[in-house]
Order: C-alpha cells, then sequence, then structure tokens
RNA sequence: GGUAACGUGGCGGAAUGGUUACGCAGAGGAUUGCAAAUCCUUGUAUCCCGGUUCGAUUCCGGGCGUUACCUCCA
C-alpha cells in the first residue's frame, strides 16, 4: 500500500511518519529474551506486536526488504542464579529455555526473523567495543571490572527523560566501590571459578547485562538502522545505556525509532515472581490454541497496559469460532482494501484493525466467496486464521472429555426423546452435553453438534 | 520525591475540534417442541473544574484517581 507508516517514538513521546534511512530497506532490533526461565505472556506481547510490526514493514518495504534481528541473551547473573538454583549447568539451561522459547514462538504463530544471534557467540564482539570505549574514555577499568562513565555522554537520560543529577540523589543500587559514579555500569566484569568466562584484556570475565545488544545490532545492522524494539521496562536502564554504549563507540547515531510496548497485568497488578502471579506461555498450551493468546495479545494496543483474564481468552476464542467459520483459503492473490488496512500502518492499531475484519466477516458471511477470500487474507495478515479449520477443530476435539461415540449415543437418546415428545428429558440431555462443551443444533431433520 | 502513561457505555476497546468504531454481554423480533446456532432491530459512555473556541470528549491549565518506571524485569 502506498501509505505512510506511523509510529510512536518512545524518544520524544510523539507520533511520527516512519522514514527508513534507506528508503527501500528497514532495519530493526527487537530486544529478545534472556533465556534463565520460561518465558511468560509478559514475553508474549513483544514477540507478537514486533512480528505484526514486521509483517507491515514487509507489506510496505517488500519481503526482502526487511531485516529483523531478535537476540537471545544467554549469558547473564539471572542466568547463573537460576542454573544454581536449579541445580543444572548453564548450558543446558539456556539450551532448554531457548528451545522452549522457540516453541512458544511456534505457538503464538511469530513468524522467525532474519537474525537470532546468541550473546555467547559474540562476546569478542562486546570485548571489541569496550576496547574502543576505553580508547575514547568513555569507559574505565578498575579491578578487573570495566565501566562505562555516564558523565562521558552528555546524552544520556534523554530516552528516559531523565537527568544524571537525579539518577544520583535517588540511586537506590547498591554502589560497587569500583565505580566513580554510582550511575556508571558496568561493561565486563570478572567470572567466578563456577561461572562461564572469557578471556580478556582485563582477565578472565564475562560482559556486563545491555553490552550485548550494542554489538549485535552494530553486527547485523550496522551503527546507524532504523527501529529498536522492546518492553516499555527496557526505557530505563537497558535502552539508556544501550545508547551509550553504541554511540560512543560508534559516533554516529544509533537506532532512530525507539517503539516500546505496554505491560501486561493480572488483575490490575504487574505481573511479578514476588506476587506469585506469573503466567507460563506453555501453561496455556493445553486449554487453548495458540491463536487464541494471539488474538487476546493484540486486542488493545500496544502503548497501552492490558490486563490479563480468562474473560478475555473466552472472547478471543468465540470470536475465532465465528470467524473461522467463514474462512476459505485466498486462491491466488487477494488484496487487503486500503481501507481495511490501514489502521495497522497509523501506529500499529491493532484493535482499529480488528474492527475492519468484523466488517469484513460480515460481508463474507453473506457474500461470495472472493468476500471470504479477502477476509481470510486479511485475518492472515496478522497471523490469524492460518491453519485449516479441521486443525483448529481438532484442538477443541483433543481437550473434549467426552468422546464421540458417547456425543452419537446421547443425541440418539435425545432424539428418541423428542419423537416421544419427552422434551424434559430432551432438555437435559441436551444440557448435560452443553455442560461437557458440546453444543447440539437441531437443522432440518437433523442434528448436528460442534464444540463450544 | 523525580519521570511517564492512562481515565470513553455493564465489560473489553478504537477514534475524533462539530454525527462517539468494533466486539462481548443485555433487550426486542424471525426461527424453534423449548432451545441453541443464525439473521434482523435496538438502548446505553467520553473522571471533575477552569481556559481557548461559534463549538472540546479531543487542545491548554489545575484537580482527583489508576498504573508503571526510577533496582532485575517484556
Amino acid at each position: 500500500m502506498n501509505k505512510d507508516i506511523y509510529l510512536t517514538n518512545s524518544l520524544g513521546g510523539k507520533k511520527e511518519i516512519f522514514k527508513p534511512i534507506d528508503p527501500n530497506k528497514v532495519k530493526m532490533y527487537v530486544c529478545g529474551p534472556t533465556v534463565y526461565d520460561d518465558p511468560h505472556i509478559g514475553n508474549a506481547r513483544p514477540l507478537v506486536v514486533f512480528d505484526i510490526l514486521f509483517k507491515v514493514l514487509k507489506c510496505k518495504y517488500g519481503n526482502k526488504s526487511v531485516t529483523y534481528v531478535r537476540n537471545i541473551t544467554d549469558i547473564d547473573d539471572k542466568i547463573i542464579e537460576s542454573a544454581k538454583q536449579k541445580k543444572i549447568s548453564i548450558d543446558i539451561l539456556t539450551k532448554n529455555i531457548t528451545n522452549s522459547f522457540h516453541n512458544d514462538c511456534d505457538y503464538l504463530n511469530c513468524e522467525k526473523p532474519s537474525f537470532e544471534p546468541k550473546a555467547t557467540e559474540n562476546i569478542s564482539l562486546m570485548v571489541e567495543m569496550i576496547n574502543v570505549l576505553l580508547k575514547n574514555k568513555n569507559a574505565y577499568e578498575k579491578n578487573s571490572h570495566v565501566y562505562f562513565d555516564v558523565s562521558s555522554f552528555k546524552d544520556y537520560g534523554k530516552l528516559s527523560n531523565k537527568n544524571i543529577d537525579e539518577l544520583k540523589a535517588g540511586a537506590r543500587v547498591e554502589v560497587s566501590e569500583n565505580k566513580k559514579n554510582p550511575e556508571d555500569f558496568v561493561l565486563w566484569k570478572p567470572s567466578n571459578k563456577d561461572e562461564p568466562s572469557w578471556d580478556s584484556p582485563w582477565g578472565k570475565g564475562r560482559p556486563g547485562w545491555h553490552l550485548e545488544c550494542s554489538a549485535m545490532s552494530k553486527k547485523y545492522l550496522g551503527d546507524t538502522f532504523d527501529i529498536h524494539g522492546g518492553g516499555r521496562d527496557l526505557i530505563f536502564p537497558h535502552h539508556e545505556n544501550e545508547i551509550a554504549q553504541s554511540r560512543c563507540a560508534n559516533n554516529k547515531s544509533f537506532s532512530n525509532y525507539w517503539i516500546h510496548n505496554g505491560f501486561i497485568t493480572i488483575a490490575n497488578e504487574k505481573m511479578a515472581k514476588s506476587q506469585g502471579n506469573i503466567f507460563k506461555i506453555k501453561d496455556f498450551y493445553q486449554r487453548y490454541n495458540g491463536q487464541v493468546l494471539r488474538l487476546a495479545l493484540i486486542s488493545t494496543h500496544y502503548k497501552q497496559a492490558m490486563d490479563w483474564s480468562d474473560d478475555l481468552l473466552t472472547q478471543s476464542k468465540k470470536t475465532l469460532d465465528k470467524w473461522y467459520e467463514c474462512q476459505k483459503k485466498p486462491e491466488g492473490k487477494v488484496l487487503i482494501p486500503d481501507d481495511d488496512l490501514i489502521p495497522l500502518y497509523d501506529d500499529l492499531n491493532t484493535p482499529g484493525y480488528i474492527s475492519n475484519i468484523h466488517k469484513l466477516y460480515d460481508k463474507a458471511a453473506k457474500g461470495s466467496d472472493k468476500d471470504k477470500e479477502i477476509f481470510t487474507t486479511a485475518c492472515n495478515f496478522i497471523g490469524l486464521l492460518t491453519e485449516p479449520k479441521s486443525k483448529w477443530q481438532e484442538f477443541k476435539k483433543n481437550i473434549l472429555e467426552i468422546s464421540e461415540e458417547e456425543i452419537l449415543q446421547k443425541i440418539k437418546d435425545r432424539n428418541t426423546a423428542r419423537d416421544n415428545k419427552n422434551y424434559q428429558l430432551a432438555d437435559e440431555i441436551r444440557n448435560e452435553l452443553l455442560d461437557k462443551g458440546i453444543l447440539i443444533e437441531d437443522k432440518d431433520d437433523k442434528t448436528t453438534w460442534k464444540i463450544k
């Protein structure tokens, strides 16, 4: 579609027209998981949001013109700690969690990014970057640690609207004696014997958090690129520190657009381990088709906080049930009308787009095959209705507690009761089946059933 | 304390300087043994107080409220 894309840039906080550096190519980096524990639905949100942004960008610039990099951070203090707690090796932990992350991505029907680099495979780049920062006097070494000197970067705090003096005043973080200033952050630190380590000019050790994203975005996208994304909580300190490192090391501007998704809350409370209200993605595997979660996750605009609930999932499931009735696999190339697509171009307004899909559904439900194909294409575009109806049904069948034979027997019993005008018994049977998730429909002379 | 975001009907959730999408739930009707499903019709909302304006829910200021970030976090 020959319309402009608009995005809300966290740097400045305004909705802006999106102009890539190269008018024909887009480069996007999104912060991926630190693989220390199974991904939860909070992690699912950026996965789906940026997957849709990826699709929208490809729609405008062409499939091969968009590079999407999403890292896997497989070395970090949290990982070391988690491995200790679980009493397994770091290697096994990171492999397991990475695996589990990929399963979740498949479940949520997210496309693979163009590149998915791992931190541990790029340590040398980080060492290189630290060397440059030291040379440029943006960093200093002390007792085998290397720190970034925040006072050396005048734009520090611009993304998160903070000024350094306030950070000093409000610093609650335990300040290492090695640091010149409390707000400085670590680029390299020594490892204990039982912790993973790499050789470096400052001794055996490991990189500080934040550095992997600066190093890997440079490797795959260059010093300056178009979009950098992630959850809101990453704005400070993670992204602020990335900006500092990258700009000082490369002496160029870093990402032009910063896109951040809002949080998921449970009963209006933040999901946190301390609250005990963390829902892992895989906890939903058995009960819900991944499409249901996907639709639920985009039913709110990406910037907004969203409250997670069973009701939300029930509604999403119901909607998909309805939509699947009109699914028709497009034959040949089918275009989504510009008017219907436009909300996605306007700061990724997924609820607005969903609203348009509802309208396309209404049209399709009483319209031609072509209308059904347009409707289905519109759903497919955001990763919905991509699997055949039979698969959707099958999933529902698998979670049933009643066998098909039993259902058919009950229907037979009920129809006998109906023939005998024993409607009370007939209703009882119907309600019994309904309790088990089976919906009966009497159409013409035949009784059919489907899963609620 | 600092920095932000948000406050739209019963619920979820868009948009907008002048008729406030869409979905769910509700109501009425068609249909039905009664239902369900489906179809048709339909009611209901912009936190409060000022300002700008012919006109504000939208812009500005103040208040109240909710939430997040400032420490690991998506």
